[in-house]
RNA sequence: GGAGAGGUGGCCGAGCAGGUCGAAGGCGGCGGUUUGCUAAACCGUUGUAGAGGCCAAAACCUCUACCCAGGGUUCGAAUCCCUGCCUCUCCGCCA
């Protein structure tokens, strides 16, 4: 959510914003005149409230000198009526300017590349060389039905398409990858949590998912719920509604979680294999810091998933998404993405984004500073560190030999406790 | 699932036979007095948000709202009524 008084005094740069993003102008204009008129009808009310404790205390005095008040009484009714019937509007625009202002998308930030769709993103740096190997690469999926690690066709019997069973050493790698993240995200610094995967509407519309993007994600009926398709939902909202102190700050979070998301209008896409599911494991990052940190942070952070694809050796490139393909949310995202032989790409394994004070404000996540007198928005931010199930995929397709065995990182053998899948 | 208790400011905790209650008291925080330093004691101060006064900000002032949330009764609600959410206790059930 953008700060109203940006909206209302600096409309040229929120207008600029959504140009460069290929957003519809309309609703700014929208918003504004909605919110234009609360905010005369709020002051109207407020007037008439004052009229109306003035008289009240002066009934107050009145029957405690057990004096009528009979004419008095009736002025303070025909007040109270009016502010009920303007108080029903009111609302009614309350409602709207606060739905017209939550699909607003956050500003860029001024270092992100202009352009109008992914094909403008900009690599920033690339680490390791996409492997030569001496035969034919398979894809993952291949490799794992090979070996019997991954089941699709069960996997679709029993929930259905965009669904995965992980068998044995399939499993294990799943594990062993979770517990490597883990590990090494918190001996960095970043605490560990272990959050619910079901979460209320507040916390969806917190972090930017609601109202806008309804239809990407799973819910449950009765009670309602929503699937979290992804641990940045629970665990920014660990702070909604919150005050923290500055010294509380910056705060690092790790958690792991399964991730659910309908993909919803991606229908004809990645439709084998694991790159696009239901559901699917994430080792996510979040952090809260103060807003002159916040650039800083992202870079740190981005380096921290980076590092772990180095430590297995995977070769990927990290790019800055340009205006027209930033998230909704997001001030300014680096996608981070690994190579895959298989497909003879590079694809998306993580996405670490600065949404500067835009779920900070929604979600209502404050600090103070020492010694001064208010509260400021902090800023979050968030990465996959990594996302699991493409981390497998990348080790499948990188590490696979001309035997078909695959060669498990030398990292991750501890974790894994084995150094082949044959 | 059944029965009961409760949700008040950063925290604890009064108020709840409706009016001077944004709310006693305590703790914490901040400022000061005292002091060689620390501690203690004493004095003062200390919520958030919105609108307006000037609007380029800060300070200051005025008003409005907020005692879990949403409705209702009333001239007037922290206080009364209804609904929802959450917490706690007991019973039942369950991994």
């Amino acid at each position: 959510m953008l700060d109203v008084k940006i909206v209302r005094e600096n409309t040229a740069r929120v207008e600029e914003s959504l140009r460069k993003r290929n957003y519809d102008l309309s609703i700014l204009d929208r918003f504004l005149k909605i919110e234009n008129e609360r905010r005369e009808l709020l002051r109207l009310i407020e007037e008439k409230r004052e009229q109306r404790n003035k008289i009240s205390q002066e009934i107050a005095i009145l029957k405690r000198e057990k004096k009528a008040a009979v004419s008095i009484l009736a002025e303070a009714k025909n007040i109270s009526d009016f502010i009920t019937e303007k108080e029903e509007r009111l609302k009614v625009l309350e409602e709207e300017a606060r739905h017209e202002l939550l699909i607003i998308p956050n500003i860029p930030h001024e270092s992100v590349p202009a352009g109008k769709d992914e094909a403008e993103n900009v690599e920033i740096r690339k680490w390791g060389a996409p492997k030569e190997l001496d035969f034919p690469p398979l894809n993952h999926w291949d490799i794992a039905e090979m070996h019997g690690i991954i089941d699709f066709d069960r996997a679709s019997k029993i929930a259905g398409a965009r669904f995965s069973l992980m068998k044995g050493m399939g499993a294990k790698l799943e594990r062993a990858l979770m517990n490597f993240m883990l590990d090494l995200n918190t001996s960095k610094g970043y605490k560990e949590i272990l959050p619910p995967l079901l979460v209320n509407r507040e916390s969806m519309t917190g972090t930017g998912q609601l109202p806008k993007f309804e239809m990407e994600l799973f819910r449950t009926a009765d009670p309602e719920f929503y699937l979290i398709p992804t641990a940045e939902v629970p665990v920014t909202n660990i702070h909604r509604d919150e005050i923290l102190n500055e010294s509380d700050l910056p705060i690092y979070y790790t958690a792991y979680t399964p991730c659910f998301r309908r993909e919803a209008g991606s229908y004809g896409k990645d439709t084998r294999g694991l790159i696009r599911q239901h559901q699917f494991n994430k080792v996510e990052i979040v952090k809260f810091v103060k807003p002159e940190d916040s650039y800083s942070e992202l870079e740190k952070l981005t380096n921290d998933a980076e590092d772990i694809l180095q430590r297995f050796g995977l070769p990927y490139r990290v790019i800055a998404l340009c205006t027209g393909d930033l998230g909704f949310s997001a001030a300014k995202t680096y996608d981070i993405e690994v190579w895959l032989p298989g497909q003879q790409r590079y694809r998306e394994i993580s996405s670490c984004s600065n949404f500067e004070d835009f779920q900070a404000r929604r979600a209502n996540i404050r600090f103070k500073r020492e010694g001064k007198k208010g509260t400021e928005f902090v800023h979050t931010l968030n990465g996959s560190a990594l996302a699991i199930g493409r981390t497998v995929v990348a080790i499948l397709e990188n590490f696979q030999q001309k035997d078909g065995s695959i060669v498990i990182p030398e990292a991750l053998r501890e974790h894994m406790g084995a150094e082949v899948i044959k």
